[in-house]
DNA sequence: ATCATCTTGGAACACCGTTCCATCTATGTC
DNA sequence: GACATAGATGGAACGGTGTTCCAAGATGAT
């Protein structure tokens, strides 16, 4: 954790945070999360292992770091929406997407809890809760629900595509065998499993996570107890 | 994976994949995941790490069944209740204990989604949310989001817990170290952030847990469109 | 007693994150 | 321009991991 330093930069080639981090991310959507090794990393940098270490505290450094790249882009691409819970569901499925694009941004994110990817997603969320009305003292426990809820489906997804992936599966054929296991149950032991098998090989992730989105939504109520004060507390959509 | 071959045990100290698993979650619960290594377990058991390989198939296995068996532990403590909702909230907030106390079951649960500990959280939900009256199309993305908030929330709380932990932390000690961080982020930038610090730093994981709770029982309804019909698919109750 | 099979445990392998340190480079000073 | 210094580099080495391999031991069947 050096000081940026004086000068910007004294090789044309000469490492940065930005480019390690750049790389990390290449390597990471490439490769899923076990391709990021500082030995691959700094072979595709053409420098060694301990240069990086200049740049970057440790590995944990690194993945937060490169979460919080998409996260900032992702952010930024959700422009925001009419309403508060239309902008909430706008970034949830942003977040979303970006996830699913990125499946290591899920476990990346679910470690990162309380830092500052982490932080991005609660100043956004809570202040499209704070326009909502919801009462002040139940603005931290709806984002938290918001919050952990977006992320444990990342998390979650993340681990399924790994999981697919470490056999050599793509999402159908995963599904498939998963609902194979399923149907192959015994009905009076497992009636709901069991009764779910044709359904789970058919289901659609973002569909499902949208409709526990909007149960929370609608969990929140209409929203509107101390409409104009709080409301003013909110960034005001402007600069945007 | 070889099966159980046709002698129960061929000395008094043999091997078991039993034995291996309650020695694992001894490690486990003494040290954190991270404690869990082929080395100290095989230490534990008095043996070398090539004998464990006999019994299980890799460490993704060995963490699936130390987390299925407390899965089966917490489940089997959670009595049915009177209703399905309060049934729900009970399987919830056992599940939210059990990840409390075994933080290593949280990111295990994760990493473990669509195999058996999952698929016990899976029956045991889906039949309280049949029992609820919820329409067959919708069923599984209900039991779908319930499962993803509970195993996400302790998700995530493994990992603060294993960060505290690394920087040799109490809880306390971190939850008040965040809040310094977020009390001195300018609030221009921050509003949110800036004003939830001295909240946060007090909050309760249990209680704002169960707001998720019941913000997704809220959002589902009252739930009784197809009282008896639906509610005699359900495990009836009876053999308990 | 012999054999075949199941089971063990320790050595070895490949790889990981990380540390260390000798080296190189660009700058500020004279 | 020559020099000293701080910034930055990269490769070797360390301790640890999960996993594989295999020679040896233990057990039951013949």
């Amino acid at each position: 954790m050096p000081k940026p330093s004086r000068t910007a930069s004294r090789r044309g080639d000469s490492l940065s945070r930005g480019r390690i981090v750049d790389a990390a991310i290449e390597l990471l959507d490439k490769g899923g999360e076990d391709a990021l090794t500082f030995r691959a990393l700094s072979e595709a940098l053409g420098t060694g292992p301990g240069a990086i270490y200049w740049h970057i505290a440790d590995k944990s450094d690194l993945m937060t770091a490169a979460c919080d790249a998409v996260v900032v882009r992702t952010l930024d691409a959700c422009a925001r929406e009419t309403t508060p819970k239309v902008t909430i569901r706008a970034v949830a499925l942003g977040l979303f997407d970006a996830m699913d694009a990125h499946a290591w941004v899920g476990s990346a994110l679910m470690r990162a809890a309380a830092r500052l990817p982490a932080m991005r997603l609660i100043e956004r969320i809570g202040q499209q809760v704070r326009a909502l009305g919801v009462a002040e003292g139940a603005q931290w426990a709806t984002v938290s629900a918001l919050l952990h809820y977006i992320v444990g489906v990342g998390g979650q997804n993340a681990a399924n595509a790994r999981h697919a992936q470490a056999n050599g599966l793509v999402r159908d054929d995963f599904l498939a065998s998963v609902a194979s296991t399923w149907e192959q149950l015994p009905p009076q032991d497992w009636p709901f499993v069991h009764a779910m098998a044709g359904h789970f090989a058919a289901h659609d992730d973002r569909a499902d996570f949208l409709t526990g989105i909007d149960l929370l939504l609608r969990g929140m109520g209409s929203g509107s107890r101390q409409p104009s004060s709080t409301r003013r507390l909110t960034a005001p959509r402007a600069g945007a």
